[in-house]
Order: C-alpha cells, then sequence, then structure tokens
RNA sequence: GGAGGAAUGUCCGAGUGGUUAAAGGAGACGGACUGUAAAUCCGUUGCGCAAGCUACGUAGGUUCAAAUCCUACUUCCUCCA
C-alpha cells in the first residue's frame, strides 16, 4: 500500500489538486511537503495533531517533512471560517508561542534521518524585512482581490451584516502563500497540507508557486475531524484537549480517547494511530464483539498517549484509570495511593488539619462557587472514598482519610484527590 | 467626512419604562438507565446560607421605577455622484 492509498484508507484525504500527478511525483523519488501551524495559543490541541502525523506518515514513507510555525502569520490571524476579527496579540505573546509551537511541532518527527530529515522553519525569517512596496508589487500583483472575495473562508465575513473584515487579516492569505512559494523556491518544497479550511490559503502559495517560481505543486487537505454526531471534537468538561502536559495531564489526556464513543473508535484510531489496516481491523472484531469491554478505547488511549506523552506517562495513566474505575477504592493499599499522587491524578493539597466538605469542594476547584459546590452535594454528586456524601457539614481530616488521602468523586467520571496537613 | 443601523447572560437570540435575574434555543453541569459508550428521560445553569448584591458596550442624566427614554463616548455594520 502506498502513501496515497494508506491515507485514503485512513480517511484522511479531502480534497487535493492533482491526485494522480501527486502519486508519480510521490512514487518516483523524495518529496519534500509542509504544513503550518499558527501561534493562536501557548499550546497545540489534539485537532493539531491530524496533520503533524501526516507529516511523520510521509516521512516514514521516505519524504521529507517541514513544519512551518507562524512566527508571522500569528501576528495577522487567519479569517478563513471565523466570524468575527480576532483580538491582536502582542507581539511578545507571539514570540513566546512560537517558540512553544516549535519544540512541540519537533517532537514527533525525526531530525536525524538522513535526507528525510525534518525541517523547522518560521515564516518570520522571511517576512520580517520585507518592506511595504516590494510586498506590494512583488507579491499583492500576483493577487486578484475578486478571486478572493469569492473565497467561501471569508464569505460569511463580508456578507453577514454585524460584522466585517480588516484589511489585515483579508491579507493573511497572501503571507502564507508567500510561505509556499519560499519554501517552494529555497526547499523545492512541493506538497503543502493542512485541515480542509485551509483550502484557500494553500491554493494562493499554489498559484503563486506556478506565477514566480513557474513550478507545479501540490495541495491536499485533511478533513476536519468530529465525533459521530457531526459536533465538535477536541473539548472535554474543562476544556480543550492540549498536547502539553502542564495544561492537559496524561491522566486526563488518556481519560479523554477511554470517553471516546463507540462510534468513533475506528475513526480515529485509523486518524491517531500508526496501526496497520490488520491491527485495527482486529481491534475493531473484538472491539464488535465485546463493546462493553472497551476494548478499542484502551488500544487507542494507550497508542495515542504513547506518541504524545511517551510510555512512561502512559503507563502511570493507567494505573490511575485502573485503580479509579476498575478497583474498590477502600481496597487500595498506601502505596497505592501515593502512586496516585506520584502519577500526577488532579489533586490539592491544603495546610490546615481539617475542612468541610464545601470548603474543599470550592478551594480545589472541583467547585467553581459555594453555591455550586452545595448544589453537587444536595444532588448526590460527591463521593468521598468510594461512598456518597450528601451532607455539606461532611468533615475532611487526618481522621477519615484513607491511608492519609482523600479520594472525592464528582458525577461519573471526575476524580480529586486530597491530602491534609 | 456625511447619512442610517447595531452592541443583551458561555454562545445564538427575544425583549422598547414597572409582574425582567431577563423568553426561547444551543452548550455545559448533575441525576436515572448503561459499558467511564450512544440514544432517551428528569433537574440545574449570575453571586450570596440569607437579607440582599451585581448584571443588558462605557460614562453620565431623566424618573417613584430604566436593558428599555435622553446626552456624550467607544466599537462594529451598511450606503455615499
Amino acid at each position: 500500500m502506498d502513501i496515497i492509498q494508506d491515507l485514503t484508507w485512513r480517511g484522511l484525504i479531502n480534497q487535493s489538486t492533482d491526485i494522480e500527478r501527486l502519486k508519480e511525483d510521490l512514487s518516483s523519488g523524495m518529496c519534500t511537503l509542509y504544513s503550518g501551524f499558527d501561534p493562536t495559543a501557548d499550546s497545540l490541541h489534539v485537532g493539531h495533531l491530524v496533520p503533524l502525523l501526516v507529516l511523520k506518515r510521509f516521512q516514514e514513507a521516505g519524504h521529507k517533512p517541514i513544519t512551518l510555525v507562524g512566527g508571522a502569520t500569528g501576528m495577522i490571524g487567519d479569517p478563513s471560517f471565523k466570524a468575527t476579527e480576532r483580538a491582536m496579540i502582542t507581539e511578545e505573546t507571539v514570540h513566546t508561542w512560537t517558540s512553544k509551537l516549535q519544540k512541540q511541532t519537533s517532537q514527533f518527527l525525526s531530525f536525524d534521518n538522513g535526507a528525510c530529515s525534518a525541517l523547522a522553519v518560521n515564516n518570520y525569517d522571511w517576512t520580517k524585512s520585507m518592506d511595504v512596496i516590494s510586498f506590494l508589487r512583488d507579491i499583492g500583483k500576483h493577487f486578484s482581490v475578486n478571486m478572493m472575495m469569492n473565497r467561501e473562508s471569508v464569505k460569511q465575513r463580508l456578507n453577514r451584516d454585524d460584522s466585517g473584515i480588516s484589511f489585515t487579516e483579508f491579507s493573511y492569505t497572501l503571507l502564507q502563500g508567500m510561505d509556499y512559494m519560499e519554501l517552494n523556491k529555497k526547499h523545492n518544497c512541493t506538497i503543502q497540507i493542512g485541515g480542509s479550511d485551509q483550502w484557500g490559503n494553500i491554493m494562493s502559495g499554489v498559484d503563486l508557486c506556478r506565477r514566480m517560481n513557474g513550478t507545479h505543486v501540490h495541495a491536499l487537505t485533511l478533513p476536519l475531524i468530529t465525533k459521530a454526531d457531526g459536533t465538535k471534537f477536541g473539548k472535554t468538561e474543562s476544556g480543550t484537549v492540549w498536547l502539553d502536559a502542564t495544561k492537559t495531564s496524561p491522566y486526563s489526556f488518556y481519560q479523554f480517547w477511554m470517553n471516546t464513543e463507540d462510534g468513533s473508535v475506528e475513526n480515529y484510531l485509523k486518524v491517531y494511530t500508526f496501526l496497520t489496516k490488520d491491527e485495527i481491523e482486529a481491534v475493531m472484531k473484538q472491539q464488535n464483539e465485546a463493546p462493553h469491554l472497551r476494548h478499542g478505547q484502551k488500544v487507542l488511549a494507550e497508542n495515542i498517549t504513547d506518541l504524545v506523552h511517551g510510555k512512561d506517562a502512559r503507563i502511570s495513566a493507567e494505573r490511575i484509570t485502573h485503580a479509579l474505575f476498575k478497583g474498590d477504592l477502600q481496597s487500595l493499599s498506601a502505596e497505592d495511593i501515593q502512586q496516585l499522587q506520584q502519577d500526577g491524578m488532579p489533586a490539592t493539597h491544603f495546610k490546615e488539619a481539617a475542612l468541610s466538605l464545601l470548603d474543599v469542594l470550592v478551594q480545589s476547584g472541583i467547585a467553581p462557587s459555594n453555591k455550586e459546590g452545595r448544589k453537587l452535594i444536595e444532588g448526590n454528586a460527591i463521593s468521598h472514598n468510594g461512598e456518597k456524601v450528601s451532607d455539606s457539614t461532611y468533615t475532611l481530616s487526618k481522621e477519615n482519610a484513607l491511608h492519609g488521602g482523600h479520594i472525592l468523586k464528582k458525577g461519573k467520571k471526575y476524580y480529586h484527590m486530597v491530602t491534609f496537613r
């Protein structure tokens, strides 16, 4: 199975310029491809993982991947399919975020792989020194405003009667086009991949390469990952699922995948793991025979957590999971409790010797306010070391601890460890 | 620069002087059922134990009473030989 067949089978191809010619180019030797990541936050999230892993797939198939971080484009803001103008981010913040993303994107690729070694670039490097006149004359002349306005990605900004678009954001696509042209010229990069929302921006680059470099280059977009019911993917109770371990702990990350609904498991296995077709079919066979065992979810969570956080972190996450969901909390040993804390289970330590349950809930962030906390307790949503508690004057202290720790559960699956002085 | 229009809770969106902590929807959270699934059903969804407090772009004003009226400001949208 060649790389395109593999990607097709995984459902990873949404749109491409000339798939036949792309196949030819890929089979006739090493190709260079890139994908860009703009600093819109201080970390990437699970959505970004898709293009990142596709770069890896290409590298494993013998091609050269380039990760581009948008030190320049991040200052402008991509308007594609955004309902409103983005608030400006300060230059300093963009620089900080850019360097964080650079590290993150690099962890998935091999930079020591002979001709196929990955390359990491920052579009700030070739954009910062460009002057206005050159930009307008050399780049701007190749873009038709009429065509730009016809793009689906900016239509809602142009047509809605309560929003608009600034010249700044409208020009974004020129910068991304320039990136592709630049990488094509310097590194003979001939493929750009990105999410399906990036089609317009990628085409800007394809056109610019043709006009300025006289080269034929490819565009390949990946589908937007959604849940089985078509709703947005990548969010949990606590928000976005980040790749940064300090923002989303490996345990929460692992749990996110464990909670995948049955209808999406196969799709996610194809998109997010490097398991082969045969392996995935075997997993799905088991899954379909006994869905309640959640075999598919386990394989999924295990593979992705390994990839993003490493094996040790994954094993820790599994230990926590096993202790909390599989066993009887009361039977945990003192070592188990210690291990849970080391493994990174959400935890809060109090300097006091004892506190009421309500105070603990609020001060540890399990409940956002006293009122919420009371509601949870009265609503029978809180368990302490495995026992439901519905009395808000209940007090936690050394006396009712379990080997020095208190395991609180909110709802069905949110666990939090609390310890006292 | 001129003329007109808009700004409401997490989001969308109703509301044009009092019964409005603000309809409806989405989302979120909790409960039941389950398999840490989906679907379904029920409840909650500004803060406060409470009295009460704070909220409808910002700052003032009118009034017994304002999200609703007036003034200024800010931001956005539409049109202009």
